[in-house]
DNA sequence: CAGCAAAACAACGTCATCGTGATACTGGGT
DNA sequence: ACCCAGTATCACGATGACGTTGTTTTGCTG
């Protein structure tokens, strides 16, 4: 329950989401990441080596550059699913809203 | 991708998640959920409070009680799928260690 | 109405995380 | 060997979340 949490804080950080969002379409190099997301070069670097380290992201330098790659594509499975479940919360925070007025 | 961060973040506290827990069975009211974590009874009533305001749980006055439920069943599927992502990295992360052994 | 248990709220100290700016490391090309 | 682009790290200040303690509200009961 503990290592859970932590686990779901990987992905409780918009920017991180955004650093996973530009690694969608698939291995990308930091310097990439960065002009995709428009974040600056070390909060880029401190967010993959985050990732890396929760097991999301796999690390691979190429000659001089570093490219990143999510390991398990279906953690985007994962990231629908909350949307999805954001979206029924806030339908239904609406209708409690409704019934009341 | 701002409020799917929020989103996540409810379920980033080990505390929140215990709770969760707690209602997975069905309705309880406070002072159930404070014996079944062994929290203290302000902060499972904070917690309850965020996870109301987040549309996770419903809230049910009943006489001089309040019970709480859990509305859509499914955040739990969530939970399993981030579960078992989680076991995936841990594995994944013993293979890269071997491989580099 | 007084008293009591359940629940919520307020204020506070503490600790973690975020983002930045500056600096170090790394490998390739000249 | 040197320089440069790419990447990582460090130190720092700011912000926000967590948990506790103490107090207040609420609704039932006698």
């Amino acid at each position: 329950m503990e290592a859970l949490a932590e686990y779901f804080k990987v992905f409780s950080e918009p920017n991180r989401l955004a650093v996973l969002e530009a690694l969608r379409g698939g291995p990308l190099n930091v310097t990439a990441v960065v002009d995709k997301t428009g974040l600056s070069q070390a909060l880029v670097s401190k967010h993959l080596k985050l990732l890396t380290i929760a097991g999301v992201v796999q690390r691979r330098p190429e000659g001089s550059l570093v490219f990143y790659e999510v390991i398990d594509k279906s953690v985007f499975k994962l990231i629908g699913q909350a949307e999805k479940l954001l979206l029924a919360a806030r339908r239904q925070q609406l209708d409690a809203l409704a019934a009341i007025l």
